[in-house]
DNA sequence: GACAGACATATCGTAGTGATATATCGTCAC
DNA sequence: GTGACGATATATCACTACGATATGTCTGTC
């Protein structure tokens, strides 16, 4: 079975219940974009990859002259999900243009290069704000695991903005020392 | 001027000393590729680029038979880095297979989602060595504050590491309960 | 009844990826 | 000294992905 970096989105966003390409494109814009993004170009044409290779099963539910097709998992997507869940495969990959200027930081002056820092600090303050706002949504409690990850992205901002914290004393007695 | 993903990247590589397109991707790959990759099919183009808007001068200097094209940055192209390093432009992307698995791991018995967080663990750990020997490298101190990013990624895998744990064991306690 | 905004699918230009082709050089073994 | 192999160096190409937008319909509301 082939595999791209939408399937496992795809499969199981449609695990939690049927939907159509819309709706998964909207769910993943509030969840998994964080750390997992997915574009129409993607989900569309992988949505009839999947349908031809019997993974998924797709119904037309045209609500008056709208279309809308709802797709489902068949009993081989599920396990296609079961097994991509127990694979091995890691794909980490990060791309954080504030670590670049960190990185290229010793060409400005002191001073300036402890704002970059100030800068990052505050850019986990930002992220923190809109996932405490998620969390506080009201509504029926998110399933374990889904929870599992939004306390991971609140943690992790937390822990960035203490560390950028740390790293600014430390570079700041360091330098008067 | 135009900007692309691997313009500050070049420019930055550039003002630590001339390079040729071979020598950056080399040591995009011992260093930012961890949170800022690049590949060839983008530095040369890009380096070509530069040229013509005059941020970075190119100069042949063939070792015998073997051709190689060596690039400065220009005033012109220092500036360009410092204006990139003031700006207040952020891209934060982050793709981490191991958080979507858990993601969706409701999916799967509980012992089996379980073990997904002892395998991200244990990535995390992986990490860390990898990160460790680099650090642990002979020869002169890094600059401080690409030592500083080397710290972040140490410092974030260790965060990781812990933080499984800890969730490892709320969950199992939690489940007793 | 008009207008904004949500719903829904489809597509397209641009850009990035990863692999590979081509060629030279250094060096180590035998 | 020659053959094999890996490092140096540039270039390119097929494939994939991304982001934005075109197109059209429906719903609510002022």
């Amino acid at each position: 079975m082939k595999q791209t970096a939408v399937t496992p989105v795809v499969l199981g966003l449609l695990a939690l219940g049927p939907r159509s390409g819309y709706d998964i494109k909207t769910v993943v814009d509030r969840s998994t974009r964080f750390f997992w993004a997915a574009s129409y170009g993607q989900i569309y044409p992988e949505l009839k990859r999947l349908e031809e290779e019997g993974l998924v099963e797709g119904e037309d539910r045209p609500s008056g002259g709208r279309s809308r097709r709802v797709y489902r998992l068949t009993p081989a997507g599920h396990q296609a999900l079961v097994d991509w869940l127990l694979g091995s495969t890691v794909t980490i990959e990060l791309r954080d243009e504030s670590l670049l200027r960190l990185f290229f930081a010793d060409a400005l002056p002191h001073e300036q290069a402890l704002q970059l820092l100030e800068g990052r600090k505050r850019g986990h303050q930002e992220y923190l704000e809109v996932l405490r706002a998620i969390q506080a949504l009201p509504g029926e409690p998110d399933p374990t695991y889904v929870d599992l990850v939004l306390r991971w992205g609140i943690d992790f901002n937390e822990w960035g903005a203490r560390w950028c914290e740390e790293q600014l004393e430390r570079l700041r007695t360091r330098k008067a020392a």
